[in-house]
DNA sequence: TAATTAAGACTACACATGTAATCCATTTAT
DNA sequence: ATAAATGGATTACATGTGTAGTCTTAATTA
């Protein structure tokens, strides 16, 4: 029984490669950085040691094809954003959503449409539990 | 006119610290020390340490008594929170909040008691936005 | 008053991170 | 067949971070 491996630390810029990869994928380390560029100027070499840093921290992993490196991730976005945000909410609202909402209101930073947006997941999730 | 000033970064570490301070102040080392102490094992060269460089960082600041430094804020923790919390959701979900509560309702942890307080904040926004 | 303690300042040191440059082995172009 | 370009591996290097240890000086105690 292995015990579930939690996710490596996944630093900011390393966070924005492995959003390419997610996006797209598998997917040579040239689609990377021209998708990448198309917003962040970064230096070809730097976005092949972000690469790399991922592949040893096993964030994701490629099969070769020919020279080139296809790279693919070994983790969900799901499961790592929703572990972020856990221990985001835990270290900032005690673990608890609706202060974190309340704060965004309170700064007039919620829209008419999050509104509905969030009245529609609650009523999911009343839906859900009976 | 002065660009306000962005927030300094502060490490996970540091805000445990600040955390502290927002919580009791104005605050002896000593006793930031002995509060962290009780969930935390850190050695007290280390707190005073963080001390140091939340000083240098603009976060807090502090006035002697006799020997002693007594360390107050100088953000404020709804700024602060604030703005944690928007760079975080802009990061993973493009800065909308209700999909980050569908994340958690779709992972099971949200309770009754969530929703009830989310209802109450929508329905105080509802209040204010006519 | 001399010795000890305690507060904060300064120093340390390994590992992470942002940001590449250089090296080496193939491919590809001449 | 050589030379040039290209892909990845390795190395670099300043700054940040976690985690203290040492130094200096003032206060307290014996």
């Amino acid at each position: 029984m292995n015990t579930p491996k939690a996710q490596p630390d996944i630093s900011n810029t390393e966070f924005e490669v492995l959003d390419v990869i997610w996006d797209s994928n598998p997917i040579s380390s040239n689609e990377v950085i021209e998708r990448l560029n198309q917003h962040k100027p970064w230096h070809e070499k730097t976005v092949k040691t972000l690469l790399g840093r991922l592949v040893k921290k096993g964030a994701i992993s490629f099969h070769k094809q020919q020279r080139q490196y296809l790279y693919y991730p070994l983790i969900a976005r799901e499961e790592y954003v929703q572990e972020e945000t856990s221990s985001f909410l835990s270290r900032l609202f005690k673990g608890k959503v609706a202060p974190m909402i309340a704060g965004f209101a309170n700064q007039n930073e919620l829209s008419k449409e999050d509104i509905d947006e969030l009245k529609a997941v609650i009523k999911q999730w009343e839906k859900n539990n009976d």
